[in-house]
DNA sequence: CCATGTTGTCGAAGCGTTTCAACACGCTAG
DNA sequence: CTAGCGTGTTGAAACGCTTCGACAACATGG
C-alpha cells in the first residue's frame, strides 16, 4: 500500500503538500497539484483512514443505531437506513451499524473515536440511551421524539400532527365514529415515540371535534388483525373510518374488514400511515399519510454533519404530514353536513 | 479522553505494559495487571481505534455490502444482517454498512484500511465485484454462489438442493404437475445467485422424475401474483403442486389460488422457500424450506474471521435445506402410487 | 526602493497505539 | 558458583497522516 510519502516522493514535493492537495486547506499551484494528482493516480494511493483519524480527529464514519428486528416493520427501517447511508455518502461518510440491543455500543464506538456522529432510531419516550448520548463529544441526532430531548437534536415526521390529520380527514369526509389501529402492543408498551404521538394526536383531534375515537393496538399477523378489527367492530359497530398505523397489519386489517362485510372505499374509509410504496402495494391503493423514511434519514445526517464542529445548538425538526387521497376513502354517514368544512 | 499514557502513569507502569494487559500478548504479573485494570476503570479509558488500527493494522470492523432495496425482501435481508452483526460482535468487531450501488465502496473501504474483512450479499452469477474483492488484502466472503468464485469463500443455503427438495416433496406426496413461482423478473434477469439455483434444482428434479414443471417469475404485488398464478393455471390447469420462492408475493399467490377455487392444503400443495417466520405468518401455516438468514450471516462472519491471517484457503459452504411440513401440503392426484417412494 | 503583504511550499511535531529488542531479576542445572 | 533460562517489564521505534509555524519568492503600494 502506497503511503503519502510515496506519493510525495513520486511528485517531488513534501508530504504536507500532498496532504494539502487532498484536503484543499491551503492553496496549491496548478502545476504542483497536477503532479501530485498524477502520482496519486499512478500509485493508486488511498489515505489510511486510521492514520487520518488519529491525526485529524475525524473518522468519516457515522454511527447508526437501528432496531434490527422487534415489532417495527423492517421495510420502513430500511428506508431510513437507506436515507442515512446515501446522504452520508454525499458527505463522504460511511455508516457503522449498531443494533438496538447493543446499548454499550454507543459508548464504545464514541469513546473509541470510531465515529464522528451518532444517529439513533426507534426512540422511546424515556429512552435510556439519551443520557449516554448527551455525554458524548460527538453530536447525536435522534430519529423520533423523546419526552425530554436533553439538548439532543431530533428529527421525525410530526406524528402528532399525523394523527390529527388522519382524524380530520375522516371527519371532513363525513365520519363520526372512527378508530385507530395502531402499533403492536409491545411497541406501545415501551412507549416508542411515534406510536405514542400518533395516538395522542388522533385522540386530541377526536376529542376536540366530538368524534368517537377508539384506539386498538394490533399484532402484525392475520390473527392479530382479526382480533383488533373484531374488537372494534363489536364494541362500536358504527365505526366507519379507520386509521391504520401498522404496515404489517395493514393487509390483514383490510382482509378482515372485507370478511366482516365492509367495503373499503365504499362504505368504509381507511387512512394508512405508512410509506408510499406500502400504501400502493395493497389490494386497494390506500389513502395515506406518507412516512418519508429516506427523507428523515437524510435530514438526520445533515443535522449531524452541521453539528460536527460543536457550535450549532441542538434543534428539533418535525416534518409536516401530507395526506394523499386514494381509493380507500369513502364518504361517511354524515358526509353531506360536512361538505363545506 | 484518557490515553494509554495516562493509564500507564496512574498505574505506575510503562505504556507498553498497559498495552500488553489489554492485548494479553505477553504475560503480566497479577499485581501489575490489577493496578492497570484499576487505572483503566478509574479513568474510563478507551483505546483510540484509529491509533490502534494504525499501529496494529487491524480495525475491528467488518464491511458488509447489503442490497438496501431492490426486489429482494427486506425482512430476509435483515435476518442476514442481524446474523452478521451479532456474530461480529462476538468477535469484537463492528459492522460498516455498504450498499449495493456503492460499488467503489469496496475498494475505498478496503484500500483505506477501514475494515478487516468484507462480506458481500446478493451475489449474482457473474458478479462484477468479484475481481475487485479478489485483489484485496482483506479476506472476503460471499453470501451466495457466483459462477466462478475465483478463490473467494462462499456460504449460502444450498438453493439448488432446495429446489430439488421442494420438487421431490411434491412428487412424493403425489403431485405430477408442479410449478415454481420464483423471484421477480428483475431478480431473475440479473441472475441473482439464489434465484438461478432454485430454478436449476427444481427443473433438474422435475426432468429426472418425469414431472411436468413450469417456472414463472413473479412481481411481489397482488397484480403480479395474479398474473403469475393465472398464467400457470391457464397454461397447465392440472398443476396441483406449487413451490413459491418469493416472500413478498407469497400471500398474494395464496390469495389468488383461493380466488381461483383452489384450496391450499386440501386439493393444492404449496411449498414455500422463505424464512421460518414468514412461513408461519401466512393465513395457512406453510410447509416450507427455511432460509436461515441469521445462521448464514453468522457463518459468513466466522469464515471471514478465520481468514484474517491469510493462511486459510478459500472454502465454499452450502447449508443443507430442511423441509418442514405444515398445513399447506396436500396429497396430490397420484398420491396412492407414490406412497412407498 | 523599502516596507508589507500574499502565495506556495516545506520541516517537524504531534496524534495514540503496538511491538520489537533489550534487560533486570530470580531460578535451576551443572 | 556460574552459565543459562524463563518471566515480567521497559524504552523507543514505528504506523501514516494532519497541521502549525516558518520561510522563500514574488507582487504591491507608498
Amino acid at each position: 500500500m502506497a503511503t503519502i510519502e510515496d506519493v510525495a516522493r513520486a511528485a517531488e514535493v513534501s508530504s504536507s503538500t500532498v496532504s494539502y492537495v487532498l484536503s484543499g486547506k491551503r492553496s496549491i499551484s496548478p502545476p504542483t497539484r497536477r503532479r501530485v494528482e498524477q502520482a496519486i493516480a499512478e500509485l493508486g494511493y488511498r489515505p489510511h483512514m486510521g492514520a487520518r483519524a488519529l491525526a485529524s480527529r475525524r473518522t468519516s464514519v457515522i454511527g447508526l443505531m437501528a432496531p434490527l428486528r422487534s415489532g417495527v416493520d423492517v421495510s420502513v427501517i430500511m428506508q431510513f437506513v437507506a436515507g442515512v447511508v446515501s446522504r452520508a455518502k454525499e458527505f463522504e461518510h460511511d455508516v457503522l451499524l449498531l443494533t438496538q440491543d447493543d446499548i454499550g455500543g454507543i459508548e464504545r464506538v464514541a469513546a473509541g473515536s470510531m465515529v464522528d456522529a451518532i444517529i439513533v432510531m426507534d426512540v422511546e419516550a424515556e429512552d435510556r440511551r439519551i443520557p449516554v448520548l448527551g455525554a458524548l463529544k460527538q453530536p447525536a441526532v435522534l430519529i423520533g421524539l423523546p419526552r425530554e430531548a436533553d439538548g439532543l437534536s431530533c428529527v421525525d415526521l410530526d406524528f402528532e400532527a399525523t394523527g390529527r390529520l388522519a382524524a380530520r380527514h375522516l371527519r371532513q369526509t363525513g365520519h363520526r365514529d372512527v378508530a385507530l389501529i395502531g402499533s403492536p402492543p409491545e411497541v406501545m408498551a415501551r412507549h416508542t415515540s411515534y406510536a405514542d404521538r400518533v395516538h395522542r394526536g388522533f385522540t386530541a383531534e377526536c376529542d376536540e371535534n366530538a368524534l368517537t375515537g377508539t384506539v386498538e393496538p394490533c399484532e402484525p399477523t392475520p390473527d392479530g388483525a382479526r382480533t383488533a378489527v373484531d374488537a372494534l367492530l363489536d364494541r362500536a359497530p358504527e365505526t366507519s373510518g379507520f386509521v391504520v398505523h401498522n404496515e404489517r397489519a395493514l393487509p390483514h386489517v383490510l382482509a378482515r374488514l372485507r370478511e366482516r362485510g365492509r367495503i373499503v372505499g365504499r362504505d368504509t374509509s381507511v387512512v394508512a400511515v405508512c410509506p408510499h410504496d406500502t400504501a400502493l402495494a395493497q389490494h386497494v391503493p390506500m389513502t395515506s399519510i406518507d412516512i418519508p423514511g429516506e427523507v428523515i434519514g437524510a435530514v438526520a445526517v445533515e443535522m449531524a454533519m452541521t453539528r460536527l464542529d460543536g457550535t450549532h445548538p441542538s434543534e428539533t425538526r418535525l416534518l409536516a404530514p401530507v395526506l394523499t387521497e386514494r381509493g380507500s376513502s369513502a364518504p361517511g354517514p354524515y358526509a353531506r353536513a360536512e361538505v363545506d368544512v
